[in-house]
DNA sequence: TTGGTCTTTGCATTCGCAGTCATTTCCGTT
DNA sequence: AACGGAAATGACTGCGAATGCAAAGACCAA
């Protein structure tokens, strides 16, 4: 085991510098070096001196992919995001990843093209052997079966396990929509519209339903077209229902914030309605361009901050003990009351 | 070596499925097994067939991390990002990642609070043996240094290696800003001033210098304050450049798309002056809140598609060869002639 | 049937580190 | 000086898959 090394030459400074390379350099055993660089370990303050000084002279750094191996823990935790691009999960991710950063937890991403697209994704997911995911993406019953299955501690974000009991964090669409539908009803509109997802996206159709069910609470009914979240979608969105309403609409709630600015845009440039004079406007997530001088969108904006933050403790808990019992966090978003919508 | 295993229970549904498992099951050698999974090994058909069936009913993945370790081809790739939250980096990491994954390799996220928390995010890297690294981050010379040294293959996205050579995937500032400046100056605009990042950001840095000289070409002198990159950051830059100018300010150079919009908001609705009438504004990227109806910014696109695309091929080139000599791509960005400023 | 070539297959070893166990060292006590 | 217990250290094994090598089959020609 000690002729597996016949030419080191300068092996210091190129990649592959293993604790064998400290041990000796150091003048103790492979184990040493290892327990060196464990927390609680037994080893002499001194010998850890020593081992440290020859690791930092070789460039040694433990392999992470060996410790892996061995301990049955990778330290990743696997990230899966349907659309990166969609302005809001930005945000979300980048919190993600630095609060496991924190936690030493590196971050595997998986970008999904489409939210269908997961299937191909797990087969990688299990491959390396992740401690655990946070998934923003749909998924189906199967597939949550399978983490459970294999022990994967798994956190939804912002969408529920279907039929399924699963951990998640989810801001309440139901309380933001009612929140935004009462305030509109209440500041007297009576022709409502609402932009939706498509129809794969749990958000958006959670959101929309929420937005129905109140409306039917205050005995009104809605139009309702589908978008695909982005700003095209927001003032296509709104010429359809213009034409289903016989320009008649004046409360149009869309289920995210970018088509709700892409239908101001067009109200306002295109339409030539005044907002919120002859027709409020609504979002949902709360990004940053909604508070924009331009836009000043009246939404609801999901506590990320909190959210990323409860998500990243649920998982971590699971992982650290795989046997809690699925909990679901529901968080309140907060009315931003813009000048989008006259509200009450 | 066969009693490490005293309890197989149902062990096809938990975790830890090996490659021992799978074999047993097949009636085969692990090697057999290891050999059916991988693309041009030497298996007889009818074995592989019995091999992957007896693998779908355990539910076998092929464990990375042991792969990893013997083969030393983690197939993973750190992209180390500063700030996530720049609008215009969403799409360049979702763009990465997506190539990336259709080339088999997995994507390690590291993202940057501050540009300058390098130093302890390489440790990570290094730890994972990464095959390879995409970076959009200053790093210093030693860092780069350190990159060689240890064989990791790099390549910088829109940033050079100062003081090494190195693989790098640029937008070309210099031309940007030129036709920018000169759009500007032979529209007759004056009185410029600059919004630049901060210090310690490249990017900021090249775009400003870049502007400054092809102002200073046509003998003019620009006053030039500095952003942090976001949109109060616009606002905020062009009050004091007001100020400084003492209101006579007609042209607006912000080197993001993100600082103009806030510029161009705050000009028309806290100011009270008529863009682009009254005052020019320009940015740099192309975001997609640079072509909303309300914006209509001119700028310089970056050609993302374009550039990620070479990106990837350019690592994925130096991880197979890794001698391959440094390479420095430089993209010419697409000038965008919004409404936000008068060009010729 | 025999020999030769090519393809399949299994055995044994290895990757780098963690952790178990046995051994040694070091101290404080009596 | 001798002993007991704790602390420090080293030898060794195994995590799960890949692979060189040799053995075994398969197949064809003579």
């Amino acid at each position: 085991m000690a002729k597996k090394k016949p030419l080191d030459q300068t092996n210091q400074e190129k990649t592959g510098v293993t604790s064998y390379d400290v041990a000796r350099r150091a003048g103790v055993s492979q184990s040493a070096v290892s327990r060196a660089f464990r927390k609680g370990a037994s080893v002499a303050p001194a010998t850890r001196a020593r081992i440290v000084e020859a690791a930092q002279a070789l460039g040694y750094e433990p392999n992470a992919i060996a410790q892996g191996l061995i301990t049955k823990r990778s330290n990743l935790v696997a990230i899966i995001i349907s659309n990166l691009t969609n302005l809001y999960y930005p945000e979300v991710l980048a919190e993600l990843t630095q609060r496991l950063s924190q936690h030493g937890v590196r971050v595997l991403l998986f970008s999904l093209a489409a939210e269908s697209d997961v299937e191909e994704v797990l087969g990688q997911v299990w491959r390396y052997r992740v401690d655990g995911a946070i998934v923003a993406a749909r998924l189906s019953t199967d597939q949550l079966v399978a983490f459970s299955n294999r022990g994967v501690p798994l956190v939804l974000y912002n969408r529920v396990g279907e039929g399924v009991p699963v951990a998640s964090v989810c801001c309440d669409s139901d309380l933001g929509e009612r929140a935004l539908v009462d305030g509109l009803v209440q500041a007297g509109h009576t022709c409502f519209g609402i932009i939706g997802g498509p129809a794969d996206s749990y958000v958006g159709e959670e959101r929309a339903n929420a937005a129905i069910n109140r409306l039917a609470h205050h005995g009104i009914k809605a139009e309702f077209v589908r978008g695909q979240f982005d700003y095209e979608s927001g003032g296509a969105g709104l010429k359809t229902l213009m034409e289903l309403t016989d320009n008649k609409l004046d409360a149009l709630i869309c289920v995210n914030d970018l088509m709700a600015i892409g239908a101001m845009d067009t109200a306002r440039n295109i339409i030539g309605k005044r907002v919120p004079n002859d027709l409020s406007i609504t979002g949902f997530d709360g990004v940053s361009p909604a508070t924009w001088e331009a836009y000043q969108l009246t939404t609801v904006r999901q506590p990320v901050r909190r959210m990323t933050q409860a998500a990243v403790a649920m998982l971590l808990e699971r992982i650290e003990s795989p046997d809690i019992s699925p909990e679901q966090r529901l968080f309140a978003g907060e009315l931003l009351s813009g000048r989008s919508a006259r509200l009450l």
